[in-house]
RNA sequence: GGGCAGUUAGCUCAGUUGGGAGAGCAUCGCCCUUACACGGCGAGGGUCACAGGUUCAAGUCCUGUACUGCCCACCA
């Protein structure tokens, strides 16, 4: 039974009632067993240390958009929620936490400190998830996951184990990001490059027979006493005696080759390079190539080791300072200059990072690269595919994975040395003793694994990997991920790589790669400049469907959304318009109207707003299965404020009054069906204020919407001659309307107004469309005819070739008609001209296909026609004025 | 250095196979018409970045240029 509406929507009521009452009946936990094609999608897990920010809010919402919608099309649908430990991340934080007790977290050791962090992440954790419950997500919570929950460790240490014994994981001696804040090791894509200014000195290396010297370039002098080599083109001329010969380590006077590699560029700086190993990736692999000798002379805190001769103990920054003072002292240093180049920094804590040689472990992610690059397109297609360019270039030139980190926040590497014996074990669970030796005393290696280890593994251990659930079986492969493109490499390609090895199978049979949200400026929105909107400061100003249906709204795909709160504010106008279109709609629905068939129904109107919801279920329907979230928005919007609220509404406004019981009957009817299927068909972007006024439409058979199936196609409604009929009718309704605006007559005023018909079909049409005209241009008087005798002192217009005349006798200043008249037939005379002079064209008559000439000439005859009839109402006009 | 996007109304952006330039917001005018002033009705506003080319026809396809943004890269 329908009650009213209140008056205004009022979001935060709503919401509240529906998010519990959804969770509470766990519509959203779907039974493997369940009927229907499976769909299933998981979270992009946010950090546990995360508080929800807008880009958040725009993938949960796309994602939460394709799962109701799945729902709708009957699909089984399973939607995965969880949440990432976000190892360095969240290590820091609590570390921060520790600082302002002024304790450190080797003062509590690692067992104390990763209990701390436990009980940090069960006290802080759920308040991400409370935030996506706030958006309106459709998740299964009875399947939630954490990156660190038993189960998915356990999927973590086999992963790692069966790769190690496959040769694809491997523990070695090389360069890698160190990030001395962090204390650990980074992976390649962990750095971020950023220009800096720095400078770049020239330092004479004299040779050690005193024959003379080399000048070589630097930006980091103070890596110097690390020198093992010189290097220079075997190219170049200039340096192609010295060449083997052998040279001095400034200050420290220690003897080096000078070796040639056309790796070196000729035009850079000097052409003359110094090679130090341990302190620069490009080095380390001249080091490697050339057997050179690595001194390590930089610690892990960025401090100067005794091979450092007189520098040992002093910090790398100062240093730097003194070394260039020492060699200027002797001579040696030939000039500075300014320059910019790129420094990596730490995509953690923005800390530089410095090169640094240490013992870690790695995937061979060279290995796995290739059948990662070449399942995409064949297996898994990527939107927008311009992204599939740089997918292929980034795994062709992809580099071993360092996996390994040095803190404490994390899955502890399962590898094992034997104090006895000194053998590596690698190994599920804890070896109770050495396999090799016997010897009961093994230690664990201290590191951790990358937090994108065990996101790599997402789509199958979130599902119960490594036993064989029936989840597992029925929603694995995953139908497409959502997300950021930002990580398509931390994560996607990862996962991929993990998916297709572990499971044979890509993890994911579509990726859609969102855009970012920027702000209103095009920046990229951060905390420290500001500039953030917060989603759920958002959700509680405006309501989360605003917020959801502008996200929506802006999601075109392959571009950046630009963000601002107006647009929000705009958006919530339509919200509440979609509010008040129901609250007019259950006025005249206190019953259930009776049955109709809707492709039987009289009523020009009623028959073109049935023929409009056909199309726009056809136009939103393949928007929300091609991606194409903005244009679902769009189809939606214009539909429901255009067309249902501005013109349907208002014509069914006299049915709903008629003494005529079936008439009534019909409108009633037809405004129930529309109104409840185009709740369905927003109900995807719009979850909350859908409900609501679909719990409150009287029915026979109450059910949820979110149980309701995307309705289905009516062919026999669709009728082309009906909805032209009635855009003509509108036309003659919004010609009276302008007349009336640009004349300045009050549009209560209820004018005269004469219709001569161009034949007898539109004449019928307008005798039959007598009420509609007359209410919705507001008509005191309507004539209908050939010969009807105008007044003097009239306004007109043409529309389809029928004149149209409105008696202004008294209201206006006549003059202003004619002026009026000459705008519209000078608008008229320019087009007539533009498509005259398309027809005069040979080329484009004998050239063009035919039907597009034939509307051309249609389109001509019809502005001759308005201008011809123009021109008449003109002249009988003026020679009206003019008798008077 | 390589790659990818973008450049359309004052602002934010649509524009799917080339065939009469669109929306929202903002602006201006009229209106509190019994769902909604978070509203209704109407109006003004664009050399589609620039230069060439293909075509009967280009915002749309091709080439180049400029500017903006992003990604990747070992120029010390």
């Amino acid at each position: 039974m329908a009650e009213q509406l209140p008056k205004g929507y009022d979001p935060k009521n709503v919401e509240a009632r529906w998010r519990e009452r959804w969770e509470e009946s766990r519509v959203f936990t779907p039974s493997p067993d369940a009927p229907g094609e499976a769909y299933s999608i998981v979270i992009p897990p946010p950090n546990v240390t995360g508080a929800l920010h807008i880009g958040h809010a725009l993938n949960i919402t796309l994602i939460d958009v394709l799962c109701r919608h799945a729902r709708q099309k009957g699909k089984n649908v399973l939607w995965i929620p969880g949440m990432d430990h976000a190892g360095i991340a969240t290590q820091n934080v609590v570390e921060r936490v520790l600082a302002t007790e002024g304790k450190s977290r080797r003062d509590l050791g690692r067992e104390a400190f990763v209990e701390r962090v436990w009980a940090w992440k069960e006290n802080y954790g759920n308040r991400i998830l409370d935030q996506i419950r706030a958006l309106g997500s459709s998740v299964d919570w009875s399947r939630l996951r954490f990156t660190m929950d038993e189960g998915l460790s356990v999927a973590v240490r086999k992963v790692f184990v069966r790769l190690y014994n496959e040769g694809l994981i491997y523990r070695g001696k090389y360069i890698i990001n160190w990030c001395p804040r962090c204390h650990t090791a980074l992976a390649d894509d962990e750095v971020e490059h950023e220009q800096r200014k720095g400078k770049l000195w020239r330092v004479r290396y004299r040779l050690a027979d005193g024959s003379g010297s080399v000048v070589i370039a630097t930006t980091r002098p103070e890596t110097i006493p690390g020198d093992t080599a010189v290097c220079v083109n075997p190219e170049d001329e200039r340096y192609r005696t010295l060449i083997g010969k052998t040279t001095l380590v400034p200050v420290l006077g220690r003897k080096i080759p000078i070796i040639a590699d056309s790796y070196v560029d000729m035009e850079f700086g000097t052409g003359a390079l110094k090679v130090t190993p341990c302190h620069d990736h490009n080095d380390w692999t001249l080091g490697k190539r050339h057997n050179l000798e690595f001194i390590q002379v930089m610690d892990e805190n960025g401090v100067m080791t005794g091979d450092a001769g007189p520098y040992a103990g002093i910090a790398g920054k100062t240093c730097r300072e003194k070394i260039v003072a020492d060699i200027k002292a002797a001579g040696d240093l030939l000039g500075a200059e300014d320059m910019e180049h790129s420094v990596g920094h730490c995509y953690r804590c923005h800390t530089v990072v410095d090169p640094h040689v240490s013992e870690q472990w790695f995937v061979a992610a060279t290995k796995l690269a290739p059948a990662t690059r070449d399942a995409v397109p064949e297996l898994t297609q990527i939107y927008p595919e311009s992204w599939i360019t740089t997918w292929n270039h980034w795994l062709d030139n992809i580099r071993d994975w360092c996996i390994s980190r040095q803190i404490w926040w994390g899955h502890r590497i399962p590898a094992w040395t034997c104090t006895a014996c000194g053998k590596l074990t690698v190994a599920e669970e804890t070896p109770s003793a050495c396999p090799s030796c016997g010897a009961g005393d093994l230690a664990q290696d201290e590191d951790v694994l990358d937090t994108w280890f065990s996101s790599a593994l997402w789509p199958f251990s979130t599902m119960g990997w490594p036993g064989k659930t029936a989840d597992m079986a029925r929603w694995y492969p995953t139908s497409v991920l959502v997300t950021g493109f930002d990580i398509l490499f931390f994560w996607v390609a990862r996962m991929m790589m993990m998916g297709l090895h572990f499971m044979g199978k890509p993890p994911f049979r579509h990726v859609y790669l969102h855009a970012l949200v920027r702000d209103a400026a095009g920046h990229k929105m951060s905390k420290s400049t500001g500039n953030v909107i917060d989603p759920l400061a958002m959700i509680d100003k405006y309501g989360c469907d605003a917020l959801r249906f502008t996200l929506t709204a802006f999601a075109a795909m392959g571009r950046d959304i630009r963000l601002s709160e107006k647009r929000i504010e705009g958006y919530r106008h339509f919200v509440n318009k979609l509010w008040n279109a129901a609250r007019f709609a259950l006025i005249h629905l206190a019953e259930m109207p009776r049955e109709v068939d809707p492709c039987k129904v009289d009523g020009l109107h009623n028959q073109w707003l049935l023929h409009r919801l056909e199309a726009v279920k056809n136009d939103m329907g393949a928007a929300f299965t091609e991606y194409r979230f903005n244009d679902a928005a769009q189809f939606g919007y214009k539909f429901l404020w255009n067309e249902f609220c501005d013109w349907h509404l208002e014509l069914i406004k006299p049915d709903l009054q008629s003494q005529d019981a079936e008439r009534a009957n019909t409108a009633r009817y037809v405004l129930w069906l529309a109104l409840r299927e185009v709740l369905v068909l927003l109900h995807p972007v719009m979850p909350f204020v859908t409900a609501e006024i679909w719990q409150n439409l009287p029915t026979e058979t109450p059910t949820d919407i979110t149980a309701e199936a995307w309705p289905a196609a009516r062919p026999d409604c669709v009728r082309e001659d009906e909805a032209l009929r009635m855009e003509f009718v509108q036309e003659a309704i919004v010609a009276v309307r302008t007349i009336k605006a640009e004349l300045n007559i009050a549009p209560s005023h209820k004018v005269g107004l004469l219709l001569r018909p161009v034949d007898e079909a539109q004449s019928a049409l307008l005798e039959a469309s007598r009420e509609m005209i007359m209410t919705l241009s507001r008509l005191g008087s309507l004539q209908i005819g050939a010969e009807i005798h105008a007044p003097k002192a009239s306004a007109s217009a043409v529309v389809q070739g029928c004149q149209m005349i409105m008696s202004i006798n008294g209201m206006i200043d006549l003059t202003s008609e004619v002026t009026r008249l000459d705008k519209e037939i000078a608008k008229v005379e320019k087009d007539v001209m533009a498509a005259g002079k398309k027809l005069h064209n040979e080329n484009f008559t004998s050239r063009a296909p035919a039907a597009v000439v034939q509307r051309e000439r249609d389109h001509a005859a019809a502005l001759q026609d308005a201008k011809a009839n123009l021109l008449a109402l003109k002249k009988r006009f003026t020679e009206a004025l003019a008798g008077e």
